[in-house]
DNA sequence: CTACAACTGTAGCGGTTGCTACATTCGACT
DNA sequence: AGTCGAATGTAGCAACCGCTACAGTTGTAG
């Protein structure tokens, strides 16, 4: 028990970072294994199917999501709503948060397919991250409930339309809000 | 020529109901054809590669969601941005928009791996949107530009909450738009 | 009727998928 | 030293993938 879940605290970092470069959508456990420097034998040995790996690799994704959201961000408030989307929109779009962007719609993509683990992994990142907005916005903003879930949402919107080759868009957007 | 133009056009219909209702993610030539009528060998002879299928299913698909959506929506404005979003979410959450949502994600998801088909394909379908919107918001409005792409960047962002179970979020945050 | 091009079915290729049966090695405990 | 379970390698299964070679069968134009 000690030394498997010791063996799939050492694969996951490396199943992550293969995953995070080559995508989620079409990995598969081979060149998993070939990444993590062991065999598919033994991936489906320490995660018991390729669901479950995928699960924990989700759950773990998030962690390191979050962790490196707290880490990108000082603690202090922005000033404005609108200077809040900014600030998360300069970060993840920097270089670093591209490949977890990357994975992230293979995520969502995964959730509009109906899949329960994906649906978990990705409500669990956006209530992160809805805390994170109500934790950032001003002190003095009127409804920091709604004007966090209003931040969220268009910066999600932002993200994709980013995704899509239309970045542009929400940035010109921005005044308007 | 003309026969070959004519199969496609028989079969793409097909072929999008297949994709709309299985998701485009992982479709397959086989059973692709075998929802069309046809037989994998003949896909491959009618569209030359399943990379060209996908393409041209795609421009297909983007024709018919904005046709779906000129018909779903009529012609008159909204009243304010805020309601543009609602009038937009109102039609897109409904159940008829829910399998193009549902291969939408897939597009999204293939754009950010990269694939210059889905990129132009999801380009044009969020260039269409945006035209959209700026025929729809208020004759008033102060700024037609900034403000339709602040709404369709919020719809987007809803959207995507959705899918992943969280759509109570933009519905809280329109308060505060 | 012939000739030629468009079309289509059959069968299979080499590769990948998730997963498993079987045999073996390793390490800790008695 | 011996035992027993955990860990691992090898080999392979049946199913699927995109795609193709080959052999027809049509439909049509001269």
């Amino acid at each position: 028990m000690t030394a498997t879940r010791l063996s799939r605290d050492v694969l996951l970092p490396r199943l992550a970072a293969h995953v995070l470069e080559h995508g989620l959508a079409d990995a598969s456990l081979r060149p998993l294994a070939r990444a993590a420097g062991t065999s598919d034998r033994m991936l489906l040995y320490h995660f018991g199917s390729k669901e479950q790996l995928v699960a924990d690799l989700l759950a773990y994704l998030a962690g390191q999501f979050s962790a490196a959201l707290d880490r990108a961000f000082p603690a202090e408030r922005a000033a404005s709503r609108e200077d809040c989307v900014a600030q998360v929109l300069a970060i993840t779009g920097e270089g670093t948060f591209q490949p977890f962007m990357r994975v992230w719609w293979d995520i969502v993509s995964g959730c509009a397919a109906g899949n329960a683990a994906y649906l978990e992994a990705a409500g669990a990142i956006m209530d992160g991250l809805l805390q994170w907005v109500v934790d950032h916005l001003p002190e003095d903003d009127p409804d920091p409930q709604a004007g966090a879930r209003m931040v969220l949402t268009y910066i999600e919107g932002a993200q994709m339309l980013a995704a899509v080759g239309r970045g542009d868009i929400p940035q010109a957007g921005l005044s308007a809000l």
